[in-house]
RNA sequence: GGUCCGUUCGUCUAGGGGUUAGGACGCCAGGUUUUCAUCCUGGUAACAGGGGUUCGAUUCCCCUACGGACUACCA
């Protein structure tokens, strides 16, 4: 056997992953390729009645999404799969045969109904029911029967499930990366059901005959299965295997109340926790998923490897490759995270100032294209002939601009610095591709006084007269200008950005009027002299 | 109820027997940008409580409280 570093994550195909699962896998993955190891997927799909269908597909195309990929597994066989285990059936009932023979199992035929009113009973009498020790000889198993009536039984087919039988009256001792030593006594164990009698093998079992025979180095799981440890290491040790190392990752809990973080809670605070879209296959109810919300898969990635681990230094950005570099598991936190819905927006927005112009231009571009298309249908609309004169793009009889990446890079170069969604685009910059046809009513009210007509007019002659139409030079000349003729920047300054833009945002003005060039400049100016009465 | 795990600003966290308990997000204020946002600077804000151990405890130990997970023929 080799002693190289073999990490696996085993979902279940119920549903979409979350970003717990979602944190879960990326550790196992920064774990594995710190140390050149292997990160494996393994479905865990034992318990039909909750597969869900397209939850697999969701989960390897999620993965990869989140740029995360694995080394083997579905689709990518090497000689220890399969990797379903559903396709693995016959392995689990070899080795559950296989405990039964060293008497670390034994069968059992009390019904579900019959185990339920021991339940009840000893909770109505204040104790607390568990199948182990205690009872078991006094149940239906083989343990309580002579070996002829277990045959007798299984022979007829009643159903049957095989349980581990739980050494008693001992201090076991567990050792965890994260959490350190733990000391548990096995007698407050219950014998667990290792196979089911559906002929499928439960969690535990499953888990644990794949670990070995993957030749799993290193279990790196939630810590939801903190309680499962003990009976795990026993097992190893029915099995006479060599255990691997466990590490339980601290829970991620919700933003807002109590608890941990649940499939439902994204809907409820307006929130995604899914890094995918996801339709309910029953109810066609539809999940928002980061990458539809326009989120960058490094800015989650980013802000889950910072939930529960942090590098003991104040860096706060890194790559894929700097979080492989600087991961470790015994810098993992102990303590369950919420995650902050606002600090993955300043991720966000960090990974979009690093994003360079052109890329930004092709997310933007479809965007642009659809709006062109909306734009340009309106007069077709019923609006009236003379309104849209106005309202057709400056250059829509080309639809230059729209589609000219040049032009779209420039004017992501712009705005981007105060974005923190590519979505965010077309409303900082429509103005790029389309001249204002109203006037922010307010702002008018504010900005354009008296005078204002007037001095936009000059302003236009001003304008006639430079030929170099760049950002500095028209920034000079203005200046001069108005420093001259003792005009008042901001007199000049509101309405020109007012005529330009149509209200008082947007990046630097001289900017704005040397990319959308001399003539445009003009033409809206004009257009706002006339369309603002005062 | 039982078992196990945990507890530093509102949130994510650093730290660790003697510190002005550090950073980040958020929030607030000021500055830059004669716009909005960004950005910069500053500010606000925490060791759950009680006992020990110790010259000294937020740090080590115990108890309590609180939080969480598990307690299925689910994973």
């Amino acid at each position: 056997m080799s002693s190289s570093i073999r990490v696996r994550f085993a979902p279940s195909p119920t549903g979409p992953l979350h970003i717990g699962g979602v944190r879960t896998a990326l550790f196992n993955y920064l774990f594995a390729k710190k140390h050149n190891g292997t990160f494996i997927l393994r479905i865990e799909d034992t318990d039909q009645n909750r597969y869900v269908p397209g939850a697999e597909d969701y989960i390897i195309k999620a993965l990869n999404w989140c740029g995360i990929p694995f080394d083997e597994g579905v689709g990518k066989e090497k000689e220890v799969g399969p990797y379903r285990q559903s396709e693995r059936k016959e392995t689990y009932k070899v080795h559950a045969q296989k405990l039964i023979d060293t008497h670390w199992a034994y069968y059992c035929f009390d019904t579900a109904e019959e185990l339920d009113l021991h339940r009840k009973d000893h909770e109505a009498s204040g104790k607390t029911f568990i199948y182990n020790h205690h009872n078991r000889l006094k149940l239906s198993n083989s343990l309580a029967l002579s070996a002829d009536e277990v045959l007798a039984k299984i022979k007829a087919g009643l159903p049957y499930v095989i349980r581990f039988k739980t050494p008693t009256n001992e201090q076991l001792e567990l050792t965890d990366i994260i959490r350190g030593e733990m000391t548990i006594n096995t007698n407050v164990l219950d014998d667990k059901i290792l196979f089911k009698s559906d002929g499928m093998p439960t969690y535990h079992l499953a888990n644990i005959v794949d670990d070995h025979l993957m030749e799993i180095s290193h279990v790196i799981r939630g810590e939801e299965w903190l309680p499962s440890m003990a009976l795990h290491i026993l097992l190893y040790r029915a099995f006479d295997w060599k255990s691997p190392e466990f590490a339980h990752l601290p829970l991620i809990l919700k933003p807002v109340g109590k608890g941990k973080l649940s499939k439902r809670d994204g809907d409820k605070i307006g929130f995604p926790v899914f890094p995918l879209n996801w339709t309910d296959p029953n109810t066609s109810e539809i999940s928002r998923g980061y990458k539809e919300d326009g989120y960058f898969n490094e800015a989650m990635i980013n802000m889950l490897a910072l939930l529960g681990w942090n590098p003991g230094t104040e860096q706060e950005i890194f790559s894929l490759d700097e979080l492989i570099a600087a991961f470790d598991l015994s810098r993992v936190s102990k303590s369950g995270a919420k995650f902050d819905p606002e600090k993955t927006k300043w991720f966000q927005h960090q990974y979009m100032q690093q994003k360079s112009d052109e890329d930004l231009a092709d997310l933007f571009m479809p965007i642009l294209k659809e709006k062109q298309t909306v734009i340009l249908n309106l007069p077709a609309a019923g609006r009236r002939s003379e309104e849209s004169q106005h309202t057709k793009p400056f250059d829509a009889a080309q639809g230059v601009n729209f589609s000219d990446k040049d032009y779209v890079t420039k004017v992501v170069s712009l705005i981007k610095e105060r974005a923190t969604f590519v979505s965010d685009f077309w409303g900082m910059s429509d103005f790029f591709f389309v001249a204002p046809k109203e006037f922010d009513e307010k702002a008018v009210k504010k900005q354009w006084k008296e005078n204002s007509s007037d001095l936009m007019n000059e302003l236009i002659k001003i304008l006639n007269n430079v030929s170099d139409f760049s950002s500095e030079n028209l920034e000079n000349q203005i200046k001069i200008w108005i420093t001259e003729k003792e005009l008042g920047f901001g007199s000049i300054m509101q309405p020109f950005r007012l005529s330009l833009v149509g209200a008082l945002k947007g990046p630097h003005l001289f900017d704005i009027a040397a990319l959308i060039g001399k003539e445009e400049t003009l033409n809206r100016l004009q257009f706002a002299i006339k369309s603002i009465q005062k």
